[in-house]
RNA sequence: CUCCCAGUAGCUCAGCUGGAUAGAGCAACGGACUUCUAAUCCGUAGGUCGCAGGUUCGAAUCCUGCCUGGGAGGCCA
């Protein structure tokens, strides 16, 4: 219809009823108002200034040179400043029911990606812990944009980065090391800033139970490094697996030790000397971040010659262009969006586009639970983990309430709400919609009937509004993918399946599938199990299980 | 002080690359179960889109200023 657009547009200046001009950017969209007809397009008043012409007047030109070519087009009309509304075949929808039979699980792919490599990067929390509610979001949030990018044509990989290196490190293996002191009945003092959860003094104590006093007069570096290593892999394995949990799985785990072991970073470091992005200032060798539009410049090596995370972070991202990634996402919580800015610099001083990397930033959660805000504080431990999200309000809860707010919102996490099982909760509507469908397949007779409906699915049959709004919201499911990995919002899959799910039960409602007459069954079946794949393919995409029964 | 995000119905939020009469869920109120799942549906009510200017055929959407809430501004990460 775009194509017919601009052949019109064209022919118009051909013919010498327009001037001649460049056809500007517009719109085709789906009109908010049923009147305004099937698809409506703003084309004639993008036109109006360029062509010095009146928008109504243009629309007249337009339409005349419109060739109907497309039989399903039943009327156009120009309507308000000059708007020109299309009205098709109400049935129109129904022609892409085939396809969502046949591509089935596939159905909802797109080529928008063509094939091109991106690096999903989420969550990456230190190791030095467990996960707690922000990490939960990133969690469901990353990796549901990972689906959605694979679904749009991407070749995704998801990633984590582990921070198993720097100060933060350091100061991990001091808050072992006093612990296991104490554990054995020596003195032992936390450090300032460090980490006094009872998950660490865990840790240290299936350390004692492996290694028992072994360490405990052996020299301090040989002490400290046995210790750390021994938590990091711990608290790595409970990350992993706490991730699984929730139905997230990595393509790769980068250890930040890794890159300073190889010399990485010292060449990430050269080579930005070497393009004479680089300075030495009070011993200190910093990044020229203010030749990239960076308010301040930033130490990449240290007084005491130590790299600094921004160092890593810089050679990081060296590594994933390396690697051939073509588009390269990092999903950051709110607090570390003061770092957007210096990473796209330093990539750009590195030689590679800025462009090429997307930072999501999504806003804090803050948790309630009956009525009241939940405090949290990881140096305290005393914080939700997700585990214990997992165990309280299920998965599929969990992971929907994520992602049905956009990330840039903050978001309140209302436990109460996600753990019910009623009306409340919107997580079970879509879910319930998937069950009701299933159940209705199940009834003897549906199998039979879906086997004609293979031969023939009588679709003309399907007229009433409750029937064409479904059919019509069910062919959207591309597009929506489009939309989604176009603005990297998860949430619109989300609200996609919800209205979906809403139609499905309204039509539920309004008529009975099975009934007498045979060929409005097979039909109607046709449309419900066209709905399940639908829904199913959605709640997949999110991370969410599509139940047959509930 | 500077920068970022948010401010839309009683509550939680969509809509924001400018479009026609601003939407959804929950809560409130009134209805629908001898039926393929009532975790559902139908209906009613609910608004100075934070405030003030500007840009134009047209602004919740773009620009400027201000107000409120949250976050950032380390040789921490």
């Amino acid at each position: 219809m775009r194509e017919a657009l601009i052949i019109a547009v064209e022919k118009s200046i051909e013919a010498g009823e327009l001037p001649s001009l460049e056809i500007p950017s517009f719109t085709l969209e789906v009109p908010r108002e049923k009147d305004h007809g099937d698809f409506a397009t703003n084309l004639a008043m993008m036109l109006a200034k360029p062509a010095r012409n009146a928008p109504r007047k243009i629309a007249d030109i337009l339409v005349k040179n419109l060739k109907a070519g497309n039989s399903r087009v039943k009327n156009i009309e120009i309507a308000g400043p000059g708007f020109i509304n299309f009205y098709l075949d109400q049935g129109w929808p129904l022609e892409g029911f085939p396809a969502i039979f046949n591509e089935n699980e596939d159905y909802g792919r797109v080529a928008l990606g063509g094939g091109k490599k991106v690096q999903v990067e989420f969550v990456s929390a230190n190791p030095t812990g467990l996960l707690h509610m922000g990490n939960a979001r990133g969690a469901a949030l990353g990796d549901s944009l990972a689906g959605i990018l694979d679904f749009a044509g991407y070749n995704v990989s998801r990633e984590y980065y582990i921070n198993d290196a720097g100060k933060q490190i350091e100061n991990f293996g001091l808050s072992l090391e006093a612990r296991y002191f104490q554990l054995l009945g020596r003195e032992g003092d936390i450090p300032e800033g460090g980490y006094h959860g009872q998950d660490i003094t865990d840790t240290v104590e299936n350390f004692v139970i492996q290694f028992g006093d072994k360490y405990l007069d052996a020299e301090e570096t040989s002490r400290r490094s046995a210790l750390i290593e021994f938590s990091l892999r711990e608290k790595l394995d409970a990350i992993k697996k706490g991730l699984k949990e929730f139905g997230v799985e990595y393509d790769v785990w980068f250890s930040e030790q890794s890159l300073h072991n190889s010399g990485k970073v010292d060449e990430a470091i050269k080579l930005l000397q070497d393009r004479g992005h680089t300075y030495e200032q009070d011993g200190a060798l910093w990044f020229k971040a203010t030749e990239f539009g960076v308010e301040k410049d930033e130490v990449l090596v240290r007084k005491n010659g130590i790299p600094t995370y921004f160092a890593a972070d810089a050679a990081y991202h060296m590594d994933k262009f390396l690697r051939g990634f073509d588009w390269v996402i990092n999903v950051w919580g709110a607090d570390h969006h003061g770092h957007v800015p210096r990473m796209k610099g330093v990539v750009d001083a590195l030689g590679y586009d800025p462009n090429t990397l997307d930072v999501v930033i999504m806003q804090l959660v803050r948790l309630f639970r009956g009525g009241e805000m939940v405090r949290m504080s990881k140096r305290t431990g005393q914080f939700i983990t997700l585990e214990e999200l997992v165990d309280e309000v299920g998965k599929d809860a969990a992971r929907y309430f994520f992602v049905m707010r956009s990330s840039d919102s903050h978001l309140d996490f209302d436990l109460d709400l996600a753990k019910s099982k009623t009306n409340e909760n919107p997580v079970y509507y879509i879910q319930y919609a998937h069950a009701r469908i299933c159940s209705i397949l199940r009834q003897p007779g549906a199998a039979e009937i879906s086997e004609q409906a293979r031969e023939e699915m009588y679709l003309q049959k399907l007229s009433s509004e409750a029937e064409l709004a479904l059919a019509r919201r069910l062919v959207d499911l591309p597009e929506e993918i489009t939309y989604a990995a176009g603005q990297l919002a998860p949430h619109r899959i989300a609200r996609y399946l919800h209205e979906v799910a809403g139609l499905l039960h309204s039509f539920y409602n309004a008529h009975r599938v099975i009934t007498e007459d045979k060929e409005l069954s097979i039909a109607r079946l046709a449309l419900v199990d066209a709905t399940r794949i639908i829904l199913r393919n959605g709640l997949n995409l999110l991370g969410l299980t599509a139940p047959e029964k509930m």
